[in-house]
DNA sequence: CTGTTAGCGCCTTCAA
DNA sequence: TTGAAGGCGCTAACAG
């Protein structure tokens, strides 16, 4: 069938008997009621022959909307971040919106090439989980009337609206949920500091650590990096350290794995290892096969793509509502304070 | 700054003192060669002081490309799936297309609608991973001229192209490798056969076997669901059936998860269970900490969908590049043969 | 090398 | 309840 062109709305028109006008209302969910019962028939049915269906970039061009909502996060290959990004799919796919995602590969500069393309692309709202401690790309494209909204990580210094975890909380519930076990040489592992969670996540440790009157002093706090690698090293520098800890808490899934890794390796090698008992951020399927693992904190990461997806989607109706742009001089809402909310994050015993 | 609305090519063009004509070339890769070196730098000049960018969407208007590519996955939150849609972001960036991305949720109704909404919205191109065993609406959309690839898995009597791992070749490897440590045995444990990857799974199976000598038959055979809840009770059926396995074939990375999931609840309760080796499917920073577990097949996730990716952007190029449709009237090369892409699997032992 | 000129397909007042 | 008409911002011939 219809090997010829996409049937238009002047095709549909034209063989309905009816109006180009009459064909789009028919087509707008906002217009449709206006038209009478019979002529929206007619409409249809002619629509239903010629294999009809709008042309959405012709109707964004017009209505200056996309119904689009752009993600860039550091990396998608990520237990985490994934089950984020399906969470707002689907909320926005309900709200007739559609998700393009974009991988940053954990640079800034990255991020700001997709934040400029996805820009071009008018979609209607970006959402970011930010790669880096730099953020006045994102700003800019604030202050140009772009919704933006962050996501699991904050950009030091920038006024921008975020959905977060209460990462300080739950990091201080883990030490102590370790400190009752009775372990008092706590170490915290991995982070890296430009990155708002790892930061958070460590005053969260020194407020338990500082609170049960412990030290929590530089040989307990093995920062460097968020990637199994260098969860990897910094267990590589804990096993030789000369005053080992008796507990851990790993920044990050990532880490945690690397840390596990490398225990394996001694494990395999018949040392005698230690007996630490580790208390790590993120659940996953294998957090439960991950050896002497006994916390976890378990970050809702579904909870925060359909927050995120809600928020940026109340931003975008606020957005566009203000047809009249030279009204809102000087009344610039926005500027106030940024916005910024926080889920709580369950501690669990591992092994669930 | 610039509080009002976005530059246009005209503002550009009125500022720079040339036609729009010109400004549309400086900012078209294609055609910017063709501008006076002066005129070039002119015309950046003006757009730069209008913090002007092109508007994709007008463009796209005219030229009815949207470089854009969609991906349809029956599911988003799944290691293998996204290492696979990082990789085509990358692949696709560098080739100025935008990925956008939606979960089926493993229903063929779902995957039906994202199928017409992209349309609507003119990608350039669709990449679907099938959420089952019907697949005329993906039929449909390729012969009404949208470039359509099938990754990961095949729809049964569709002549769609595809990418896909050469699954049976690597079932047969990894139930020969367990044949070779000796055990007799063999279970094959889950997959949906309405899914190919499952029903050319079980086939490798059934090959290495035979070839042994040895009966792939009813109890040997445990299939139902490529879930975490499936392995689970598939695991659940096998501890308790008369003559177990000694040998477990798991058809990928949830299915072994739920058996493992199943196992160590036996290894927590203090039970004895059988001393199974399994072999798995899929390869994740995870597998080495799985007990019992001594092959894996590491499917090339990159690969797959670097190579998806490349072939889809090829597709593309060769339907736009068809301008007049009235010449391909009996000639309609598509029809032929679909062209299906196998890439090898590699045979791991497990800790790696 | 650059400008003129028609639209791409749709929406949206304004009038009828 | 419906129709007529003027663009949205950009590109692609075709001239010059």
């Amino acid at each position: 069938m219809s090997r010829t062109q996409r049937a238009t709305v002047r095709d549909v028109a034209t063989l309905a008997g009816v109006s180009t006008a009459t064909v789009s209302r028919v087509f707008d969910p906002a217009y449709t009621h206006l038209v009478a019962q019979e002529t929206r028939e007619r409409v249809l049915a002619a629509a239903e022959q010629l294999n009809f269906s709008i042309n959405h970039v012709a109707r964004s061009l017009k209505t200056r909307a996309t119904k689009t909502v752009a993600l860039i996060a550091p990396e998608l290959a990520n237990d985490f971040f994934m089950e984020l990004i399906e969470s707002m799919d689907q909320v926005l796919e309900k709200a007739g919106y559609t998700l393009l995602v974009a991988s940053s590969s954990n640079s800034v500069a990255e991020e700001q090439k997709r934040l400029t393309l996805f820009a071009e692309r008018l979609v209607d709202g970006i959402v970011v989980i930010p790669a880096g401690a730099r953020g006045e790309h994102l700003e800019r494209m604030n202050r140009q009337g772009m919704p933006l909204l962050l996501v699991d990580r904050l950009v030091e210094g920038c006024a921008l609206d975020a959905v977060l975890s209460a990462n300080e909380d739950a990091a201080a519930a883990l030490t102590r949920a370790l400190l009752q076990d009775g372990y008092r040489r706590i170490a915290f592992v991995g982070g890296d500091i430009s990155i708002s969670t790892a930061r958070e996540r460590l005053a969260g440790y020194g407020r338990a650590m500082a609170a049960a009157g412990l030290p929590a002093d530089g040989s307990l706090v093995r920062l460097g990096g968020m990637g199994v690698a260098d969860g990897y090293m910094r267990m590589e520098e804990i096993l030789n350290s000369s005053e080992p800890p008796d507990a851990l808490v790993a920044v990050n899934l990532l880490v945690h794995l690397g840390m596990q890794k490398r225990l394996l390796e001694e494990y395999r090698k018949g040392e005698s290892v230690p007996p630490f008992a580790i208390a790590a951020f993120d659940r996953t399927d294998y957090s439960a096969f991950l050896p002497r693992c006994v916390y976890i904190a378990a970050q809702d990461a579904t909870g925060l793509g359909a927050t995120a997806a809600d928020r940026i989607l109340t931003k975008i109706k606020t957005t566009q509502s203000q047809i009249t742009p030279e009204k809102s001089r000087g009344l610039n809402v926005q500027e106030l304070e940024p916005e910024i909310v926080r889920l709580p994050v369950k501690i669990l015993p591992a092994g669930l």
